[in-house]
DNA sequence: CGGCCAGTATACCGAACGGTATAGCGCGGC
DNA sequence: GCCGCGCTATACCGTTCGGTATACTGGCCG
């Protein structure tokens, strides 16, 4: 493995345990046993160096939302293959995702914000698209594609973030069970 | 005002812009119009300002979980109103709400998540315990209060979002909505 | 009056921050 | 053989970090 992954990896691991703030530059390249200048050669900041762990680490999920583009009307396994995509996804980069939510409501006027508001705009307007063409079918849902675009990822992350902390496990019986929630509620 | 509660102020505004780490002791001195000893005197550290921040100023978000003490059978209007009383903190303190959002996911070995860790953790006992009163009631909800404590407060702090970024408004009718939404589900 | 004490300022601490100037290394191409 | 270049290290920059030693002030209590 080259340097410049194993840069990235290290990062990885200190900013999702301890935050992006708490973590300064010269304990990552500390940890990856190599010097900054090697460090600012490959990333140019440490800003650079959240981006290009954001840009390359997450096309995944990304793709996770290809389902929303093809909607063909059935809404509710449009959403489970979209839930299924979201959770494989933190199962299997468990670390990054911790991440991700701790900079999922990160103050505007932040570094982590800005890294990842592109990122998170893209993920609303898909699902917003995705609800709107939903909404074709069912009249009762117009006006509130941004309301269920939020609260259908919020949903995905409060369950990634108990998982995260042992208190559930992102299996298909889970990708079911959040689906049907957010479908029909807590009753049924 | 006297200068303890400026201090409060300041670091309150400035933390729930920048974020906790961003923004230094002395940065919320100079806007405070004091000088350091003076904070180190109210507070001792940093994290001691954090806090005291944190307690004296959440009393009406303890509160908005009576409701869920007081539970008497009837679930829905239960939660409307611990909806109601969440919404309505998040509408009267919006920066402090703002500074909460941000430490909900915040990394477990952080400052953040340890000032607010046991008023998360209350919260979540306190909506487990109501959910678990209701399975009483409503038997196919047994064995899922932590995944129903945890999507309920997770719906409530994402419609808080949407409202902090001006997508929302926290009115009586988004209480209704919110909880029929937890409740039945998108589709009525 | 005298003493105490809460509150505040000046001036400072060592450590860590993000970032860089400079120089050397090894390796492929001419 | 040597030039250029991608990569890496040593050593350093000015600034800011959280925190403090010391001293002064004003007001209250005896």
């Amino acid at each position: 493995m080259d340097n410049r992954e194993i840069i990235l990896g290290r990062a990885l691991e200190l900013w999702s345990q301890r935050g992006y703030d708490a973590v300064g530059v010269q304990e990552i390249v500390e940890s990856a046993g190599i010097t900054k200048p090697t460090m600012y050669h490959y990333f140019g900041s440490k800003r650079g160096l959240l981006d290009a762990l954001i840009d390359e680490r997450t096309e995944d999920l990304r793709n996770a939302l290809a389902p929303a583009a093809s909607y063909n009307g059935d809404l509710v396994a449009t959403l489970e293959s979209i839930v299924r995509g979201y959770f494989a996804f933190a199962r299997e980069n468990s670390a990054l995702y911790r991440m991700l939510l701790a900079f999922w409501f990160a103050p505007a006027d932040s570094d982590e914000y800005r890294a990842v508001a592109a990122r998170n705009a893209a993920q609303h307007e898909s699902l917003e698209r995705l609800f709107e063409a939903a909404a074709k079918q069912h009249g009762n849902m117009r006006g509130r594609q941004k309301a269920y675009a939020a609260t259908f990822l919020g949903m995905i992350n409060t369950y990634a973030g108990l998982a995260l902390n042992g208190h559930a496990t992102l299996d298909d019986q889970l990708v079911y069970r959040a689906t049907h929630q957010f479908m029909h509620g807590i009753f049924s």
